[in-house]
DNA sequence: TGACTGCCCATAAAATCCCATGATAGTCCA
DNA sequence: TGGACTATCATGGGATTTTATGGGCAGTCA
């Protein structure tokens, strides 16, 4: 299964033009719409992105979810009203629509950072940062976790 | 690209035409009817708006759904009664029924929001509220997109 | 008459296409 | 194994096409 892996940076040109790593362009070439939806991200000054077919499953499946009415505006709202299809040029970039550059603060640089499924788009020091607050997240939650195994251990007499 | 997706604001010019996004134009270019359906939205200051394809599709979905004689009189009264069959000029551009841009409070500009089979017409700013409303409600229930989609893809069996 | 319709054309700005270039990596063959 | 040839990619710029927006003008309905 194809999915978006690893973290690209590349430039933005004068005329907001942003090549699109080949690998993830890879990923897409299937697809019956070449390029891709872009989105805000709630948590994040970042952008999110996928296939449009992918976008075309999520909207399906919101119907399946069976959700108040009120929970189906919101969805609605936020995400189809919220995202912008985004066709590849010739060349395999696209432009970010000004509003959504803005919010995660892209100008120069652009940075694709794989999710699976989907990738994020960030500015690249706002990544770097987001990325350090990530690993320290992690790591104290690791010492916790190897507190709470070595304590479970003993309880249980000791690794066998 | 079979669906509305995305904003896009655009001018009412002082003979109340306004240029129908491109992209919302494309999805409705199969259609036999060259324009669109505009009526009242029950829930919001705005105006809903489909192709005359769909509002057909809606209609005999109602009458599938068997529903009691007031309820059909309620959609038929405030939908269908209400709806108006808006033309494309030339150049793509509608003019809003006097009634229906004074429902929506939209003067000088009007918001174009994608909603996948139909879309709505918004007072800019109006539409500006709504949307921070719209987006503290999903933080405040920590709805991530990211999750929606995984969710999706997790009924759907996943991507293959 | 006069507001409104539907058509036509004009224009500036923006989006898109097309081709060029340098860099990198990868391949093939002696 | 090393060097030349090739393919791919990110990037840049110019040319072309779309698009939104404006205004004019003739028919029409009240």
């Amino acid at each position: 299964m194809a999915v978006f892996l690893s973290t690209y940076v590349n430039k933005v040109d004068k005329k907001g033009r942003v090549s699109v790593p080949a690998d993830f362009r890879k990923v897409l070439s299937g697809q019956s719409y070449q390029g891709v939806v872009v989105f805000k991200s709630l948590q994040y000054p970042a952008l999110e992105a996928c296939s449009a077919d992918h976008m075309e499953q999520l909207s399906d499946s919101l119907e399946a979810l069976d959700l108040s009415n009120e929970d189906y505006e919101l969805y609605e709202t936020t995400i189809f009203g919220g995202s912008v299809q985004v066709p590849f040029d010739g060349e395999g970039r696209i432009v970010l629509p000004e509003h959504l550059a803005r919010f995660a603060n892209i100008s120069e640089e652009a940075a694709f950072v794989g999710r699976r499924k989907t990738f994020q788009i960030w500015e690249p020091r706002a990544l770097s940062v987001h990325e350090d607050v990530m690993r320290d997240k992690a790591r104290s939650r690791d010492v916790s976790l190897s507190k709470i195994i070595a304590k479970a251990s003993q309880l249980r007499g000791g690794l066998s």
